[in-house]
DNA sequence: TTTTCTATGTTATGTTATAACATTACAGAC
DNA sequence: GTCTGTAATGTTATAACATAACATAGAAAA
């Protein structure tokens, strides 16, 4: 018996939603659909992964190997993720104007972009001011 | 006995320089290191690629798990890292007007951001002026 | 001299990712 | 219906990347 008719994409983009902003190695998604499915192994999960990143629907996050569910349920453009050190959320936002800004730099070198990673960690709003606060 | 007086740091950046702009895997590095130095482990490489990385004498491309020699000899400013994916050199450039906004975009959500990862994947000028020339 | 500090050595293991090939389910041709 | 091509998934194994934890050695301070 195979579990050929679940498809393993929602089922891991299930997962990476229930987490919310918190980044997920491939491997905690893993360990998360192991307790249904005992067998499945990680290149099960990479491909999902893969797919769900190809489509926008889920982000990785370069500087951590780690996954979030796109917070505004997919999209193509890239977006600029902040990463808490504090917490560990990861915070996505949408920067048309700086992605075209870093394109048309590129562009001046002669380079063609066709991918940004744009990945800032420090800390986020909640975090600083609960330290200021302390 | 062990090469306590030999300066990792030194070496390890010495085997980046002679790559130039093609990032090295930290195992790259240490292959490199073992023909003159077979007992070397990967820790003592990647202590000094975290030095190196602190000081600003090398970057880490968090996108493709490498390293490059830092082209300008070292500055503490992150660069914008553009990763031609038809020849796999790396080409470092600084745009401190770009960063500046975009630690100011990130503020305005309340990010205090400390640290930068901006790399583009694309098509480098060379390999451009290659495909069309054909 | 003894202590203390830091860089390095060493062992082992943890973590992330993919290659390579086998199998299955389904679609369409016949 | 069964054959055949295909794309997704299963399965095994291992590659590739990274660090924890503790040992040791040498330099500098006390």
């Amino acid at each position: 018996m195979n579990e050929r008719s679940e498809n393993w994409q929602s089922r891991v983009l299930a997962v990476l939603r229930r987490r919310g902003r918190e980044p997920q190695s491939a491997y905690d998604i893993l360990a998360v659909l192991r307790q249904k499915h005992p067998k499945i192994a990680p290149p099960t999960v990479y491909r999902a992964l893969a797919a769900l990143t190809e489509s926008g629907k889920v982000h990785r996050i370069e500087s951590l190997n780690a996954f979030v569910a796109c917070q505004c349920r997919g999209h193509l453009q890239a977006s600029v993720l902040s990463v808490c050190k504090a917490c560990g959320i990861v915070e996505e936002s949408l920067a048309p104007d700086l992605l075209k800004a870093l394109t048309g730099f590129a562009r001046e070198n002669g380079f063609a972009a066709t991918r940004h990673v744009i990945e800032l960690h420090g800390v986020c709003a909640a975090c600083d001011t609960e330290v200021v606060g302390t």
